[in-house]
DNA sequence: GAAAAATGCTTAAACGTTTAACTATTTTGA
DNA sequence: TCAAAATAGTTAAACGTTTAAGCATTTTTC
């Protein structure tokens, strides 16, 4: 009598059957014990506990995806530009999404799309290809990528931003506060004559930042009718910050504090304040917003606004969760409290 | 009679089952069409690709996986302080192996592993659930962590790294020559106290940019001996350049040009020339080493020495490919070349 | 003390592929 | 002309899980 057995190399993976065998039990046993269903003497626990530890036994992901008909993939969509950007912001938000994530046993799929996507340009392919349950999409995006995954029925929560078209779960900080904060900050350390820089002008997150930049104007009593605004539609990037300083000093000289409405927009003012030769925060306080920690050698140390980036990809993934198991449609908004963090770059001239 | 019709809808996917009905043959014919497999006819293979179109169908990844024992990942492991490194140096390399792995048909995972790894903490899952086919290990590791790894048999390439112990197939840059070009440019133009600025002198690549610049100084006769050397074994970031230079200005004054071992520390040391009224490229010239584009208001623009970062990554998924395939064992190591990119910061004194 | 309920485990089908082995037909070769 | 070879497709097992349904036991209920 030949009886075949299946030598268990170190290579190879043990699988239910032999951690059945090793326990003397069914595979349909050994099932509900490592999920926790069913009913299950302690005793029998136990023995297929013992069998699977020792056989070192890992349930297999691809047949337990055939039959569950779920991949236990999560998709992450940046735009290139935001995942190569300078600032580690969205990079922390990926790291939130991947911690959390992890707790719940899903992998995360990061993908980047061109900024410039428009209808019809490929979508990342575990979209065609089915191999996410739900996708985070972070910071803003082309309305054409919205519309095109929208029509595949998987589903989506955005982080940073909120399509204007349609009504989608997302994640966002409280920018509103955020700007309110910053100036509010800016007002109580005497200054009067302070201005708003910024781009990227038609981002939700940012025309926000700019209402509590007017607001707290407003309520301070201060002029607020918009010309120590320096906006555009570009990209927030320290050049743009650099650029709009320059056309704002050469119109404006009096201004004693910048609300920059990102930290890279801030780092691009500092710089030009530097370049001639306007101190800070002797001559001008600056203040940024989002708090990205790097080693950016920045000097003096920005006072800015803190976005918790690490835990809107927290939450991100803890809404997608909920929506993959519901299938439920409503488009739940969760708002992220803000603080600043008062540093170096910002001074009282009372 | 009754006849149980799968009805497709949108949200549904259809099998090879319903392909195989859709075409009036069987289902292993559709998958011997799919995989280009097997003697099938044109006039099937029509029909076959025909049904396929109109079913909209595509191959279950769980399914494959399942019966080919492949997972179709590739898990790329980098430190969280690469990841989130102010220069894009990583996520570009990252983007290369996404590209490439998408035209392998392949997806690649991406875990982060703190930068003080010790023997016995968790390695990513990926690993131990044995959800990669491979490997790519992105920058210096700790040896720990090599260790671990090369305990699980699964194929492993290294990128911009190798670990001191064993013998592993890697992709790196030519450092040597890199060393060789930067310093060549300097000499060439005039410079003879050509000064050297780095961190992590124990990282193999670093040792060999050391060892170009060396070599260079000897070939032209110049004083090589290291006191020009200024070098640690921190991070390479802009904070460490910034404190090298200093340290080096303190001690000697007629230096000319710098060669510092990688952008960021470059962006460090310009901060120093800078704040302290060395003017670039005027006084002092400094070369880099990476070229990493990004949003970064330097200026003057640095002269670098350009690495082929996403190339070296679409080499690594290559490499690995093959090892994948082949169960090769050889230590394959492909080295990229590089080359000298002259900009602003650097000038003839001749 | 018998019917009903609870407990503990097993059987077997299903998930969607791949592929070795097989069958049936047509073509080739001497 | 007929065996051998080539061609074109099918059958069925296998991959490693989950889970509904089923089947003995044992316990509870009245």
């Amino acid at each position: 009598m030949l009886i075949s057995v299946k030598r268990l190399t170190e290579i190879m993976c043990a699988t239910i059957k032999d951690v059945a065998e090793e326990a003397k039990v069914s595979i349909a046993t050994v099932s509900l014990v490592v999920n926790n269903h069913g009913r299950i003497s302690q005793e029998t626990r136990k023995k297929v506990l013992k069998a699977i530890k020792k056989l070192n036994y890992l349930p297999s992901r691809s047949a337990r995806r055939l039959v569950s008909r779920k991949t236990g993939n999560i998709g992450f969509i940046l735009t290139e530009e935001h995942f190569l950007h300078t600032e580690p912001f969205y990079t922390r938000i990926f790291l939130g999404t991947e911690f959390e994530a992890r707790a719940i046993d899903h992998y995360v799929l990061l993908a980047t799309i061109s900024s410039s996507y428009k209808k019809g340009d490929a979508l990342p392919r575990f979209i065609s290809e089915r191999n996410v349950d739900g996708i985070i999409v972070a910071g803003k995006v082309p309305d054409a990528l919205t519309e095109s995954i929208s029509r595949y029925k998987i589903p989506v929560v955005f982080i940073d931003f909120s399509p204007v078209i349609g009504d989608y779960p997302n994640v966002i900080t409280d920018n509103l506060k955020g700007g309110l904060l910053a100036t509010d900050h800016l007002i109580q350390n005497g200054h009067k004559n302070i201005a708003f820089v910024g781009g990227e002008i038609s981002h939700p997150s940012i025309t926000e930042r700019l209402r509590g930049y007017k607001l707290a104007l407003e309520r301070a009593h201060l002029n607020s009718d918009g010309e120590l605004v320096m906006t555009n539609d570009e990209f927030l990037s320290r050049q743009n910050g650099y650029n709009s300083a320059k056309k704002l000093f050469e119109l404006q000289k009096n201004i004693t504090a910048i609300f920059a409405a990102n930290d890279a927009t801030a780092f691009g003012v500092m710089q030009y304040l530097k370049d001639n030769n306007h101190k800070i925060p002797d001559d001008v306080s600056v203040v940024g917003f989002d708090d990205v920690e790097a080693d950016l050698l920045i000097d003096p140390p920005l006072t800015t606004v803190k976005v918790p980036k690490l835990e809107m990809g927290i939450e991100a993934v803890q809404l997608l969760l909920t929506m993959i198991k519901s299938s439920n449609g409503t488009a739940k908004k969760i708002v992220i409290p803000v603080e600043l963090k008062v540093r170096g770059s910002t001074k009282s001239i009372n």
